[in-house]
DNA sequence: TTATTCTTGACTGTTTTACTGGGTTTCTTT
DNA sequence: AAAGAAACCCAGTAAAACAGTCAAGAATAA
């Protein structure tokens, strides 16, 4: 699992995508179907290349976190309701490169040194990782909007971004 | 703050130098000065490249998270007790590509949609930095050492690598 | 002095990012 | 049936980051 940008412009898209989602089905408008938002939108919004999203979404669907309906009037939905998708979820299905922590050959495997380290990183990578698996797109776009502002000061000048 | 493998070698690396330096702390031998490990140990134990760890190394000493003395029995310490230094520092230190989430130019600013999401996301941006700056050092290595093979069995085979 | 160790910098090959462009297919609307 | 809107698919690419190497130098303990 890896933390980069790329894996940030994913998360906005969906949480774009489960926002605009959310406004479509509180609107009064036609309810019948009309739950799909266009890349193009998203790319629009979020200032994301267009071409590029498209990528991060055809892992994406891969991952059946979205569905697609093609032609006009077409779009993504989440194939899940947003209570039960996961940040972790999210960036592990952008990031193909996912092997075991240890190099699963060379020096890992019996009872010495090396190994003792690994097993405990190894903790905190499952920590980490189930910290982010409880995270739901639901809880991430609920919250009240603190202005950006007050989140910046909470911390001494460190910033605090992933990429 | 970034995610990958290079993130890992240094967290390793400190590891490997708390575990260290507690060893010859409780050990009987002549306490006075001899808290020092040789780079080349740690890349031994951990096989890691020297030169990595060096270069690695030459922005944890910028961070202060160690301290250096040369020559022959010399090498690195932590500069302070291991309950003192984060996760979330260790990885500062090492990738130092910390700018804001923003662009800080162009299309945030005000109030309207792409500042919604990216608020949200620092949000959840603020929480990840501070799980990893509420992990200390000593908290990591102090571990039961629970082995490798029941920690990837809690994940329903997802790799839990960070990488 | 001499061996040891950190320190610094430049340099390299590979991989990943982030992005562009072109085309094809599927679907709705007119 | 035609037009167009959207997802799809592929190929390529510049820049960056990653992971590592090599080499020369500076400080310090033995």
């Amino acid at each position: 699992m890896k933390l980069t940008s790329k894996g940030r412009y994913a998360v906005t898209a969906m949480m774009d995508l489960a926002l605009k989602t959310h406004e479509y089905a509180s609107s009064s408008i036609n309810s019948k179907e009309k739950l799909r938002v266009a890349l193009t939108d998203i790319a629009d919004r979020q200032d994301i290349s267009l071409s590029y999203l498209e990528q991060l979404f055809a892992a994406l669907r891969k991952a059946k976190l979205v569905s697609a309906t093609r032609g006009p009037g077409g779009g993504y939905a989440l194939s899940k309701p947003s209570e039960q998708i996961s940040v972790a979820e999210i960036l592990t299905a952008v990031d193909e490169n996912i092997d075991l922590t240890c190099g699963n050959g060379s020096a890992c495997g019996g009872d010495h040194d090396p190994c003792l380290t690994h097993g405990l990183w190894s903790n905190l990578s499952n920590e980490l990782y189930r910290f982010l698996s409880e995270k739901t797109l639901a809880e991430v776009i609920k919250k009240p909007t603190a202005r950006t502002k007050t989140n910046t000061a909470d911390f001494s000048g460190i910033p605090i971004e992933l990429s």
